[in-house]
RNA sequence: GGCCCUGUCGUCUAGCGGUUAGGACACAGCCCUUUCAAGGCUGUAACACGGGUUCGAGUCCCGUCAGGGUCACCA
């Protein structure tokens, strides 16, 4: 039997991480075995849903490589594969119920539920609502709704435990006596999630439910509903959920702004954004896909830490390409227990994949970024597209981030350095300093070829001669030329830079240190 | 509160009756070094607690405690 499995997202306008995890886990069973992977976009809640949010979430699975095939924009066998399109199917899967005897008419008000439910909790008693019509022959029922539609209600049978066999959490039960009549058909006829899922569950031969553990409670119902339906039950794998960083909590759509804390909005004023454009932008929030993906992160990096929360290849493996993690994947290796996002260690597997990035895509990945900086032009010139080669090759492993290049390359497409006032305090102000910058000038003015190689022995020659340590001269030379002691090595920036601008810089930088001591 | 689920270093995890409880991130120290990264070495650090079962328990059972999820005409 082909595995079939699906992840049916809201359209709620961005992608969150634990959603995406979940989605992970789906589309890797599914390659794993050659099955199929359907993106079934549950919308039926008409009042919440725009058109527009979908968008994103299609990019954001788009840009991962997760691919679906079934679903929006690609259509497939079953379709329409969203859920707001396929209110005939609900309800002509709900009159059968309702002639078959599962189903009921409820009629009561809401305010008589809001009495009901006042009630319960006034006497602390659980609340479970069961209809008047619950015990009404079925072909009363037929009459009573086709003489007057309204709200629908599965009948719960209470004389067993629903025994539910998870893939991840083992054996679960629950008594149907504590679980309400749920609505499943809304009085205009829009269907409730836990009817409209198992409804679409059916018809489109969904093998394996893997979804997130907060719908364990909501199964019990589903089987019931299944097994109304006459269906053969899928597969289910509930997996845990994931909880904010250093913390036991749940990871929320509820309130993520809370994550986007002063830290995290310094990193996008870093990158070049705006506290208007971050306030436009609600997905700009390290909880959601979109985030990572304008901070500059290898969406490699991103499946490969989002597949190993919660799964485990084998004692040892953290890199796991998705090769790999396809090969092996299986629900057995999946975690029974919440595990926390750690911002750390996807940084660091971010960058463990970006050092495997070969040359020219890494250039094209930190070009945008400078772009938006203002630091590049647009279009982008052949000498600039090639300076900005040599400062890729020169940053080596110090890129992990694509956006890491505004801090390693901007001392070099700036027109002027920035002083760092700390760094000029160390390294130039320092007694001796500006002298041994004033007799190294005439040698890098002299020096022939400028590139890295001459240079450091250059500066290593003069050092000797002098009977000086090369960190005496190393640093007020970095400090002078780049404005900082942060970067990449000094051979190679003092290359890129080359001699005309060194020395301008250098001699620019005595005559501001110069003017500034005598102030 | 009812119901359900979960408890191994700070974090992610390995472990499926016998291990000096292993690895990774983070952290600390040392080495390398022109800074920052990277790299190398070393270190700190965990079986929630209490009872059983067993020759033997992180592993099985029970209880306690703690944390979480869910109790909608949201998904």
């Amino acid at each position: 039997m082909t595995i079939r499995t699906r992840f049916a997202p809201s359209p709620t306008g961005y992608l969150h991480i634990g959603g995406v995890r979940t989605a992970l886990f789906n589309w890797l069973l599914a390659r794993r075995h050659g099955g199929q992977f359907i993106l079934r976009i549950d919308d039926t809640d008409t009042e919440r849903n725009r058109a527009e949010a979908l968008q994103p979430i299609l990019d954001g699975f788009r840009w991962l490589g997760i691919d679906w095939d079934e679903g929006p924009e690609v259509g497939g066998p079953v379709g329409p594969y969203f859920q707001s399109q396929r209110q005939q199917t609900y309800l002509d899967a709900a009159m059968r119920l309702l002639q078959t005897g599962w189903v009921y008419p409820d009629y009561l008000t809401r305010e008589q539920l809001d009495a009901e439910k006042k009630a319960a909790d006034a006497a602390k008693k659980p609340y479970l609502h069961r209809g008047p019509h619950r015990n009404t022959p079925a072909e009363e029922c037929v009459r009573l709704y086709q003489a007057q539609p309204t709200t629908l209600r599965f009948k719960i049978p209470t004389d067993r435990v629903v025994v539910l066999h998870d893939l991840i959490c083992g054996t679960c039960e629950q008594r149907a006596d504590l679980i309400g009549d749920p609505v499943i058909l809304r009085a205009d006829g829009r269907a409730l999630y836990n009817f409209a899922s198992v409804v679409d569950d059916v018809l489109m031969g969904i093998t394996h439910v893997i979804r997130a553990r907060e719908h364990l409670s909501n199964t019990y119902t589903q089987v019931l509903i299944f097994e109304a339906l006459g269906a053969k039950l899928p597969l289910f794998a509930h997996v845990p959920v994931v909880n904010e960083p250093k913390s036991k909590k749940k990871l929320s759509k509820r309130d993520m702004a809370k994550f986007v804390t002063p830290e995290i909005r310094a990193k996008l004023h870093a990158i070049g954004w705006t506290d208007e454009q971050i306030a436009q932008r609600d997905d700009l929030n390290p909880a959601t896909v979109a985030f990572y993906r304008e901070m500059g992160y290898l969406p490699a990096g991103l499946v490969n830490y989002l597949g190993r929360l919660g799964w485990s290849l084998d004692d040892k493996s953290e890199f796991i390409p998705l090769e790999q993690m396809i090969a092996h994947f299986s629900l057995e290796r999946v975690n029974d227990s919440p595990a926390s996002f750690d911002p750390d260690k996807l940084y660091w597997l971010a960058g463990e994949y970006m050092r495997l990035l070969p040359l020219p895509e890494k250039v094209a990945g930190c070009l945008p970024f400078l772009q938006r900086a203002g630091l590049v032009s647009e279009p982008l010139d052949e000498a600039t597209r090639a300076k900005v080669e040599r400062i890729v090759v020169a940053c080596g492993e110090r890129i992990k981030l694509f956006s890491d290049i505004l801090i390693y390359g901007s001392p070099f497409l700036r027109a002027e350095p920035v002083y760092d006032s700390k760094a000029v305090e160390k390294r130039l102000k320092k007694p001796g300093a500006v002298e041994l910058l004033r007799q190294f000038l005439p040698v890098l003015a002299a020096t022939e070829p400028f590139d890295a190689p001459t240079l450091d022995a250059a500066l290593h020659q003069f050092c000797t001669d002098r009977g000086i340590k090369p960190a005496e001269l190393v640093h007020p030379v970095r400090v002078a030329t780049t404005g900082t002691e942060v970067g990449i090595g000094l051979f190679d920036a003092l290359a890129i830079l080359g001699k005309p601008e060194v020395v301008r810089r250098i001699e620019k930088c005595l005559h501001l240190l110069a003017t500034s001591e005598t102030a």
